[in-house]
DNA sequence: AATGAATGAGCGTTCATTCAT
DNA sequence: TATGAATGAACGCTCATTCAT
């Protein structure tokens, strides 16, 4: 069945190719033309492979909360200690600072429209995309308190939020450093009291 | 003699309505019939006020931006540790959830079509009003280090960003007297250090 | 009476006042807002001296229709032949050239609208004016022919249209010359043949 | 394979359907609502082919403007005498009384909404016409002075303007023939004189 | 599969007009 | 008398979507 492989192929070219788009004018702002031109192809085209514009939104979204998060993480193992863990996460999130402000742009814009509606899928696409994160999270950081993986996603999630905001005094990796030193003290202090 | 009617200050009442309204919909997808009707008044009356859509977000937004931080953190005050200001942070994020949802909803739209633009008097709106979220922060918690400040305000900003994309298992008083306790332990750790 | 003699002198002023804006506009292309903003007053003042839109202009070309031929006409007299009496016209035309084209503006426009309607007062107004030109050029040019006369007016009609649509190369007061020319050789002529 | 539809063509059918609508309402009634529906077509399909109200408008007058002048003349060609060539003027302008009525109406309306802009290129269309009316007028009509040639175009557009405003009692071949004498008379002095 | 012409509901906005003051 | 706030139908125009090719 090599034609619907092809199709199915491009039809997620498509998609990928529609990430920056929506992510800079937003889903009610931006039109199926211009996601169109955008693409390269006819209007006809776009809606060969999907049925509206809503559809292809959810696909997008679904499409990139597919996106391994694990493959991702690659990037960041090899760390011995905390602190290295998260001066490396304050790297990678500089170097993709603009994917995560467009990402957080779409899944923001995503979450406001679900509200008007019946939230059809949200919860398995959402909810498994966050359990993602935060599983990731644990693994990487080596934290098995659901609480603490929550804080340091809120975290990450807050200095992104910060960026888009425009604020460019900002530093990822200084951020980090010190999200890494408080955990450090905290964990061993927390050990400790415990021990007592 | 005209119908007599405090034009600028019924433009503001105008403004409050409109929260919501631009906090569910979104710019894009929020119609000036719609934000009419929401309002009780025709659109020619909206048109009265505000001389187009964007305007009228554009008001909004400068008006949100300038609703006092200081009033709000009059109701925090009172608080002599860290650990109790802290929680007192939670439990006034949990009572004013829905109000920072918005809030980062429409924030979040605005800095999505500013993009587009000169960023006419972005950096003046926007940045004041992050400025004096940070100063009071500061102010708040009796910590002088700006990165401290934006480290927490990070915190804050992604519990809300958390709490936007529909994780209800985010608790904001677990989650500030976590962080509560994480300072307290690092400020004690680096006053020794320091005096070390 | 007094109070009915202002209220109607002042209709009169306001009317005036409206001939310009009708003229560079059109009636389609005209707002009462403009119309007001125009005049100095408000739009509930506007409506207060007419009923409506229609009914201004309406007003307007009853008005204007009604200004004085015969007043304008004092100016020409005192020629004493029929290429004095040219020139003058010529000289009165150059004179009063934007007056004149406005004039055809206006008169246009009321034409147009009044074929979509019942022509209510059309005949009446309108005829009446044209008779009041014919009669004043025979007058003038001491013509009896009614004929002669219209081949005078459309004439001149002519001549205003041209410089309407810009036409900057007409010369009012060479061409009346030489109409003037052309109808003393054309009456000469015409009395001998008859004679003979 | 896309619908197969020679734009420029099916642009130009619609130009000339849009002709009899323009010259009813004027440029500012009428509505592209009821354009689209004169023409049969949705507002959708009016706007694929025009980018606006005014470009519609713009191209109409190109497009008029453009009909050849030469066309029209070869009907009257043939005429000997200078009265003979006068009289078939007249009936021509009886024959095509409604459409010189309409270029009329659509005309002066271009005219009046130039002026309120920069009159992009209205020299160029509009003044090419003047001149090739002109010289059609001369050729016809075996004149050489451009005087002249002003002096019957005037007339002729006299006459029609007279129509315009409703005067049923001109008689346009009356009227030519009047001018076909007048000229005639005229020229011929002229050359006794100048022989003189 | 792919195009782009066609649709008409609906958008942001303006309009003539009304009415409380 | 005079104002300008208020109205909502209607404007020019755009949109997601359909369909003939």
């Amino acid at each position: 069945m090599p034609k619907i492989v092809d199709h199915d192929q491009y039809r997620k070219e498509l998609l990928c190719k529609c990430f920056d788009l929506f992510a800079q004018k937003g889903y009610g702002s931006i039109t199926m033309r211009q996601i169109a031109q955008g693409m390269g192809v006819s209007t006809g085209t776009l809606y060969h492979y999907f049925s509206s514009k809503e559809a292809l939104f959810e696909q997008l979204v679904e499409e990139i909360s597919q996106q391994d998060v694990s493959a991702a993480l690659a990037e960041l193992e090899g760390t011995e200690t905390l602190q290295e863990a998260m001066a490396a996460l304050g790297r990678y999130l500089v170097k993709n600072e603009d994917y995560f402000i467009k990402w957080t742009f779409v899944w923001v814009d995503f979450c406001q429209h679900q509200d008007s509606k019946k939230m059809l899928n949200q919860s398995s696409v959402f909810k498994r995309a966050n359990q993602r994160y935060q599983q990731a999270a644990c693994k990487f950081l080596g934290v098995q308190d659901k609480v603490l993986a929550s804080f340091i996603l809120s975290f990450v999630n807050g200095l992104i939020l910060e960026k888009l905001w425009g604020d460019e005094t900002i530093d990822f990796v200084e951020q980090c450093t010190l999200l890494g030193k408080m955990l450090t003290v905290y964990l061993q202090q927390n050990v400790t009291s415990s021990v007592n």
